[in-house]
Formats: C-alpha cells, structure tokens, sequence
DNA sequence: CGTGTAAGGAATTCTGACACG
DNA sequence: CGTGTAAGGAATTCTGACACG
C-alpha cells in the first residue's frame, strides 16, 4: 500500500522561488495562500518548503481562482474534505469491527 | 510504463542545503563529487538543483566511499552501467525488430 | 585524493507595511 | 479581497584558493 514514491510526494524539500516557477504563482500570491490556510509548508530554518503534492495542491487553487472562487470558498472545500475524511475512516473503523 | 510518480523522483528541484541535510554530505563533499562526475545537478540562475534520484544516489556514494571505494572506481562503475544500458538498448530493438 | 575552511559577492527568502480597489 | 512592490535584514549558495595528508 505504501511505496517508496509516497515519500517523494508528500517530503517537503522545495523552495518557494522553485514553487513559483513550478506553479507560475507568484511568492506573493503562495504566501498568501498559506495565510489563508490553503497550504501549510514545512519550515527550514525559517525558510518555507514545499512538496510535490502542495505543488499539485497549488495548481488546483490556481485554477480556482481563475473560475472566481475566492480563497475563504477553497478554505471551506478543504474543512469538509477533511471532516468527510475522518468521517470515512470513522467508518472504516465500525465496520472492521463489526465485521 | 510511465507514472506520475516518476517526474517526482527525477524532477531537479531540490536545493543544496536540503541535500546535504537528507544525505548527511557535507556541501563540499556533495560538490566535490560533482566535480568527480558522479553527480549531475541541473542549475536554476547559477544553484544547483538535485532530484530524489540524485539524493539516492549520494547516499550509494556515501555508502561506497565509507567502504573505501574511491571516486574514480565509482565513476568508473557508472561508466560501465551506462555502457550496458545502452547495450541491453540495442538489444531489446534488435529482437523487437526480429521478432 | 578527499575534505575542511575563510573570503567576498550574488541571489534568495523573510516579515511588516503601504498601495489599490 | 487579493496581489504588487520597496525596504532592510538574515540566511544561502557560488567560486577559487589554501591547507593537510
């Protein structure tokens, strides 16, 4: 179920300046985006740094906002991604314990 | 054949700070092996940029050079894995054209 | 040969703020 | 609200060199 790309996915090791040339965001608009809880990077000695998947993650907030969402609208998909998550695995839970 | 995972792994975007971190290299060491050619970082505006395979890689390095293998016997092995790539290359066109 | 270090410069990143709308 | 920009400082990276062995 877990394999070694996993870590390469979600290992958060890239500067923002390579983010903003990945993603074509500018490092205003990803900072920003971090201040809204739309992304959460990982700290290295007070520099950002980012994974594959917040890069990914970047580019569907992006495309976001061109269609006109607003950030507070992605923060709100994110709470009930997460809430359906731990609802899922609540699930998973019973069942597996009920058989 | 081809997965997304696989860009992760291969993508250069990873800065020499961070390397030295994930590898346990001195930064000097990690450039020094460059120089011997048994690392080839891209450059993004004059730093260098490695990928995970190019972590991996280092720490076979490490592990080699720990055991007292010098860089040039390592460049050499390079050289000779490379040579059979391309061979084995050859010979997958070679019997898919026959057959 | 392989690695450490000090040196000086150039590029990166950070934060808090002002601007505009 | 979302993004640009100038400001000043701190941390990063680069290269060529000297050191030691």
């Amino acid at each position: 179920m877990s394999h070694k790309e996993d870590s390469y996915k979600f290992k958060k090791v890239i500067s923002i300046g390579i983010v903003s040339e990945l993603t074509g965001l500018s490092q205003r608009q990803i900072r920003y985006y971090e201040e809204r809880k739309l992304i959460f990077p990982d700290r290295s000695k007070g520099a950002r740094k980012y994974s594959f998947d917040d890069v990914e993650r970047l580019m569907d907030i992006a495309d976001k906002r061109e269609e006109g969402v607003t950030t507070r609208e992605i923060r709100k998909e994110l709470t009930k991604e997460v809430r359906e998550k731990m609802l899922k695995g609540q699930m998973n839970a019973h069942f597996r314990l009920r058989g």
